[in-house]
DNA sequence: GTCCGTTAGGTGACAATGTCACTGACGGTT
DNA sequence: AACCGTCAGTGACATTGTCACCTAACGGAC
């Protein structure tokens, strides 16, 4: 297997000196994942540091009587730090990273990330950064949860889904796990959603037949 | 006014060397504000960071519609992340930390910031640690406000602000805030915990009766 | 192909929570 | 006493969540 260097792929090492790189290569671990396993969850915690080289990773939670709700995307390029988070804090949570296509994830060690983060300010920015973001992210979730209507906040999430695409494949539990709902909730949105023409449905899948209607929608918070 | 030694208050700069600790008194500025001041807010974007030397602060978001929920609480010898966060990100965001007493706070000038977080490990792991348990915090807000029952969220609080005493002193909108509900919902519910001999309530102040069967409601969750 | 088990989705009744509009109750000021 | 702002109570209704149960679609096994 040639060697790959991942640190020209993050923003917090692409910057370094070479011989720092060089070293980096050495001391961290690379491994490869199928879609769908679990890169981290409550009864696995990891004692390292993960830095996402390709793919993307769900983080969802999920409450005592099973219900899901996705907490934010993990992209390539990204550092995963509540895996840190609950290092760093001992204790006990509910979240768990899923891979949603293969993914390439490197393993930091904890003495190097120590090093680095003392030594380079680059990288150091680079994980505070990364912190600051999932605040905000959750930020958002919470503000989204506690105010948000069902409605707008499944025409926002299709959208995302749906990124460009005319259609999305999810089915309406798939929906349902994203938003912290029931699946019959779901399904009652959607139906409105078909009865109004802005969208088609069938098994897994949902088309947009008027995705300017579905954005309205989405933002008419 | 008598030069403060704030450094022995945190856990990340008490066990700084001593030349450390002095040159860090005479950077960072000290202010004091009085209960209720808004210490940070949407409009209020700081950019140093603060420490908190004494006193409580309650940060909490607000929706468009003007309804409120509290995030968490950041308490003396705590620092404030979410500032630092919303700095690094330069994103939006609509948190507002309020003085719930008189406060102290201490002001760090970035520069010493990343200084402090380069040279000094234990700083920069105080740091990562006030980062972590943030985001731990959310995490029980997501999962509260997206899974959990407004009774038991209710019955939680309420023994939390009451915290060891037999009263709680907050009109039903505070504590409709504090769950990021309507005042309405609030009323229903504590009519109902006075009608089962739970409370006793009267303008702007809840009286324990029974704090045992308050207790079993909140950990029926 | 048929059979059959699994998964996706539909439905109606009901419970919990949120919204709205309005009312009265209380405390302080004048 | 009269006035005023804040606090709390209430009923009607909308939205969302829960539950039980159903049907339809798909994918093997045979």
């Amino acid at each position: 297997m040639t060697i790959l260097d991942w640190t020209e792929r993050f923003k917090g090492t692409a910057a370094l000196p070479m011989d720092v790189r060089e070293r980096l290569n050495k001391s961290a671990r690379v491994t490869h994942m199928k879609k769908g396993d679990q890169v981290f969850g409550p009864t696995n915690i990891p004692d390292s540091l993960f830095f996402l080289y390709d793919g993307r990773i769900r983080v969802s939670q999920t409450s005592d009587a099973g219900r899901e709700i996705v907490l934010y995307r993990i992209e390539a390029g990204d550092s995963c730090v509540l895996t840190t988070a609950c290092m760093l804090a001992e204790e006990a949570y509910n979240a768990e990273g899923i891979a949603e296509t293969d993914v390439t994830v490197v393993i930091l060690p904890k003495p190097a990330f120590d090093r680095l983060s003392s030594e380079e300010d680059a990288f150091r920015n680079f994980v505070f950064a990364a912190y600051s973001r999932r605040l905000i992210d959750l930020l958002r979730v919470v503000d989204d949860v506690a105010f948000g209507r069902i409605d707008v906040r499944l025409a926002e999430r299709l959208l995302a889904l749906g990124d460009g695409l005319k259609e999305v494949r999810a089915t309406h539990q798939n929906l349902a796990s994203e938003l912290g709902t029931a699946r019959e909730v779901i399904s009652r949105v959607l139906n409105d959603f078909q009865k109004r023409d802005l969208i088609e449905q069938s098994r897994g899948l949902i088309t947009f037949k008027d995705k300017a209607g579905i954005g309205a929608i989405a933002h008419s918070a």
